[in-house]
DNA sequence: CTGAAAGCGCTTACAG
DNA sequence: CTGAAAGCGCTTACAG
């Protein structure tokens, strides 16, 4: 059997009190009696039960993330970021993929918190905000990454969507591209409202309109990307876009299918920007031009803002914008005649 | 404050005995208490505790995942399926990024067991078996995936390794390569030395020997891929390997790299097959020929394995093994004469 | 400096 | 069919 405080505290021949208080480092325990403690807890091989202690009001040393796809490299790397700071803190972190579906965040999130975690990182996208509000009433920290609630008060780590939008659309305009298109994805996805914004903003500063039908909302995976790509690509060429904007890597690469499916040169014949600067965005045929976000830099603040929410519950909220940058690749080159 | 169970007996006028035998449907409770209480816990938002309950003998409904990069997409991809399947048993999982490192291996796993997890995926190298042999004295259920530990009786779910091999040199011998090497992964990592036996098994049936020091041994991300191939590309043209396997795609994709910084055409004057078939492969600049795992399937069938454990511990021990595929595509031609 | 006791929110025999 | 009571492994005042 695993040994418990009890089987420490005989052994040592204290009460369980003094245990714990010498593994906490609480209340006054001599010298002595600690080294002998932890001798014999170092004998036994034994393992506090973060359960029992939870259940008296400690934490859990366990929080849940909420994203939309692990898979999704954009979300894996901001994950391992979130894990590595977690890990440095002595807490674990539960991956929760919702497929940005609302029950499926519904139930994630009762399952996090039957299971007591300490906080929840929301990098999903959520239609009803009234899900998080319920949260926060039942005093879950909160802390949001690339995801934005702005009629909430609750901490946020973002880039700056709305500057990286617009980053694209000065890049394709300074290349001679006035017929754009966006691959967006959905709706949810406030990060991904707010990229178009600034794109529609960075091309009507050029006096270049963006119609309504030219936006193609997707969901967030490669093959989605491909089939809305491919119905923009299907107008005749003198109206075809010559630009896609898409609001992260994976549809750009679904319309980098889509333009060899159609026999379409990128960037000769069509230029495209990508958003997130993923592993894939360096290797694909032709490496993507798109907009990075500090991946790394996110996650570890993310956690870092969700811990101070776990310190001291009365702190500010804080609201970090990160900068985006244009890494200008090969899949983007001056509008064709 | 949320409530507890007591609340809902008072509000329901019976025990928490009643109410507790209500929830889980054990012992005998009228249709019509049990309706009542059900309709009271849901209008006060009763959510039961996993915590007192784990403590009471009943599980977490958590399981750990070891890996050795959740950024890494082939383990992306798994954690993925893994995720799917849990859920749908009503379990989450806890993901650890090893880097293949004993000690943040031992670190985990002692986190996971003091959390009290319901069992652990191990799909990270390990090169100190005692580990897992203590993990299994404790009563932890333990399943491995895409990696074994032959010496102990443990769950597992691979692909067959030696095949992968054996297909990648099958493929190149066929194409007329006779100077191969390998950019292999740590010795710690089984799966790769198994690779890499099939491989040589595969050119010595075409009585083509593979030198050790055609061996490059890595770690398992890209700059470490591109660092050795640049080493094997350094020979003369007429010593230099026209073929390199790797034991992953994100050494291939290093290969790549260190192909072009080197002016060296791939597939014209250097073949590179890889394995996983990850996303990374199909959009790679030129698309990757490689040994196709089955993850999906891998993930799954590996969290089944463990539930088997979890429901009964006494079962049988299973191993399955998965078919691997080579997926021929372009970064693979005809030896260069 | 140390210990007895209460209690966290449940489950599980056991008695009725 | 229902409830009183013990107990899971800890922490936390409180008393000494």
């Amino acid at each position: 059997m695993k040994a418990t405080i009890y089987d420490v505290a005989k052994e040592a021949g204290v009460s369980i009190a003094t245990v714990s208080n010498a593994i906490n480092g609480k209340g006054k325990v001599s010298r002595k009696r600690r080294e002998q403690i932890l001798e014999i807890m170092e004998r036994l091989q034994y393992q506090p039960s973060v359960i029992a202690s939870a259940l008296m009001g400690k934490q859990t040393y366990t929080v849940g993330m909420l994203i939309p796809d692990i898979s999704n490299p954009f979300f894996a790397e901001i994950a391992r970021a979130v894990e590595d700071r977690a890990h440095q803190e002595g807490y674990s972190v539960i991956i929760c993929s919702t497929d940005n579906r609302d029950e499926r965040v519904e139930r994630y999130l009762t399952l996090l918190q039957q299971k007591s975690v300490d906080g929840i990182i929301i990098g999903t996208g959520i239609e009803d905000l009234d899900i998080l509000r319920r949260l926060q009433a039942n005093g879950v920290p909160l802390a949001m990454i690339a995801r934005e609630a702005p009629a909430l008060s609750v901490d946020t780590v973002v880039t700056d969507d709305e500057t990286g939008g617009r980053l694209a659309a000065e890049h394709l305009v300074s290349l001679g591209h006035r017929r754009l298109a966006v691959l967006a994805e959905s709706r949810k996805v406030s990060s991904s409202r707010e990229r178009i914004r600034g794109f529609r903003e960075g091309l009507s500063a050029a006096g270049i309109a963006l119609e309504e039908e030219s936006i193609a909302v997707c969901e967030y995976k490669v093959e989605d990307g491909k089939r809305r790509a491919l119905e923009l690509l299907a107008l005749p060429p003198e109206e075809r876009p010559t630009g896609i904007f898409c609001c992260n890597d994976l549809l750009a690469i679904g319309a980098l299918q889509a333009a060899k499916e159609k026999g379409i040169p990128v960037p000769e014949g069509l230029s495209i920007v990508g958003f997130d600067d993923t592993i894939l965005a360096s290797v694909t045929d032709p490496p993507l031009t798109t907009v990075a976000q500090p991946m790394e830099e996110m996650g570890r603040l993310a956690f870092d803002r969700l811990a101070a929410c776990l310190q001291r519950r009365d702190s500010e909220r804080q609201r970090v914008v990160l900068k985006p940058e244009l890494k200008a690749r090969r899949s983007t080159a001056p509008a064709p005649q």
